[in-house]
DNA sequence: CAGCTAAAGTTAGCAATTCTTACATTCATT
DNA sequence: AATGAATGTAAGAATTGCTAACTTTAGCTG
C-alpha cells in the first residue's frame, strides 16, 4: 500500500502538467509543515494546520504520507538535503586541504542552524522516525562523510584512517554541539555571528593541527 | 495564581501527615511524565496517561501546573538540579585544576544523555518551555559554571577570564554536540562508553594545553 | 472516443487529548 | 465545630490523528 512512498519520489514529477486535482500537494505539504515547525516550534504542528494551509481538506495529506511522523521525515529528508548541500559548497569555496575549508563546512552547519532553528532541532531530535529511516541514517552519514573528507585532506590521509575519523568526528561534535547551545539559549559567549569564524578555526587549529599519536 | 508553583517546593512536606487526597501529586506526576518522556519519547507524553499512572483524574494535573509545558519544565528543572549534581560529583573526585576533573565534569554529562537520553532531548529541545522559564535558564548557567570552573582551575586562571570562558565554551560544545550524537545516532565512532573518557582526555588536552593566545 | 482503473480528493465520524467550568471533599486554622 | 483554601472529580467544548466510504479526475486501452 503505503510503501513506495516511504521513501519520498524525490522529483514529484517537476511540472505536473495540468495540475492534477491539487499540483503536487506532497511538496506543498512539506512546505507547509516546514514552515509551521520553524515559527510554531516542532511540536506546535499539525496535520489539519498544514493541510488547511495547503487548501486541502484534513484527510487528504493522508494519501501522500502513512502518518504524521512521516510528514515529518519528509521534511527532514528535505532538511537534511539542503544542508548537506550546504556543507559540500562550504568545503569548495576553500582550498582542498586547508583549514579553512575545514571550518567553512562547519559555518555552513552553524548557519543552517541559526536560519531554521526549528528544522534543525526537528533534523536531530526526531526520535521514533530514525528507526524506520535508514534512508535518513544514511543522509546523516554523508554529511558526516564531508567533514571526514575534509579532514582527510587536511591530515593528508585517506578518509578511512582511524585518526581521521576520531578527529573528525570530534570536530562534528563540536560544530554540532555550538549550533544547539547557539540556537537553545544563544549564550552570550556564543550570541555574534561573528564569533563563529574564529571559534571554528581555533577548534579546527587545535584538533588538526599538530599531529600527535594517541595510545 | 501559579505562580509560586512555577519554581516547585522542591521538598513536599516529605510525609503528608495522612495522605491528603493523594499526598504529594505534583512529585508523582512529574516522576510519572519523566518515565513517560523516557520510554515513549518527548512527544509521546500526555496529561492524561501521566493522571492516570498517578491515580487521579484527568484535570487534576492543571490543580499542580498551568498547562502541559509547565509540567514539562518541572521535569526539566528537576533534571537539571541532577544533572548539575552529577556534574560536580564528577569534578570533586578528581584532583582539583586537573585535566581529568574536566573530563570527568565531560562524563557525567554524556553519562546522563545516555542514562536518560529522553529527558537530555527533553531539556534541551524544550524551545516553549525556556523563554518564560528564567530558573531553567540559571540552572543552565550554573551546569555551565562547573565546567568554567574546572577550566579556570586547570588554566589557573579566574572563571571571569575571557580566555576560560571561551574554551570551556568549546569543551562543553563538545560534550553536547558528542552527547547528542551519542543518543541520536549512536555513530560507530562513539559506540562504546568505554570511549569517552579516551575522547574527553584528548579534546581537554588539545583545548586547554598549551595556552595559545588568539588575536 | 467510450470505458475502465487507480490516484487523489472530500465528507463524516470515532477515539483521544488539552484545558475550562462547576461542583464536591478534605485539611488546617480559629 | 465552622469556615476558607487547597485539592480532587465530573462533564463538556474544541482540536487533532486517523479511518472508512464515496466521488472525481487522469491516463491508459480497446
Amino acid at each position: 500500500m503505503a510503501d513506495k512512498t516511504t521513501v519520498a519520489p524525490a522529483e514529484p514529477r517537476v511540472t505536473p502538467k495540468s495540475a492534477y486535482h491539487h499540483g503536487d500537494l506532497r511538496a506543498q505539504l512539506i512546505a507547509a509543515v516546514r514552515d509551521l515547525v520553524e515559527t510554531h516550534g516542532p511540536d506546535g504542528f499539525s496535520v489539519a494546520e498544514a493541510a488547511r494551509r495547503a487548501g486541502v481538506s484534513s484527510a487528504a495529506p493522508y494519501k501522500h504520507f502513512k502518518d504524521r511522523h512521516e510528514i515529518l521525515r519528509g521534511v527532514v529528508s528535505e532538511a537534511m538535503d539542503r544542508l548537506h548541500a550546504a556543507m559540500r559548497s562550504g568545503a569548495a569555496a576553500h582550498a582542498t586541504g586547508s583549514l579553512e575549508a575545514v571550518a567553512a563546512v562547519g559555518q555552513a552547519y552553524v548557519n543552517f542552524a541559526r536560519a531554521e532553528p526549528g528544522v534543525f532541532r526537528l533534523v536531530f531530535g526526531l526520535t521514533e522516525g530514525h528507526e524506520n529511516a535508514p534512508d535518513l541514517l544514511k543522509k546523516g552519514e554523508n554529511c558526516f562523510g564531508v567533514v571526514v573528507e575534509a579532514a582527510a585532506a587536511c591530515l593528508e590521509l585517506a578518509p578511512q584512517h582511524p585518526d581521521v575519523q576520531r578527529r573528525a568526528y570530534i570536530l562534528w561534535s563540536f560544530v554540532h554541539g555550538h549550533s544547539f547551545l547557539t540556537i537553545d539559549m544563544k549564550h552570550k559567549v556564543a550570541s555574534a555571528e561573528v564569533d563563529d569564524w574564529q571559534y571554528l578555526m581555533e577548534v579546527a587549529r587545535a584538533i588538526l593541527g599538530p599531529v600527535e599519536r594517541t595510545g
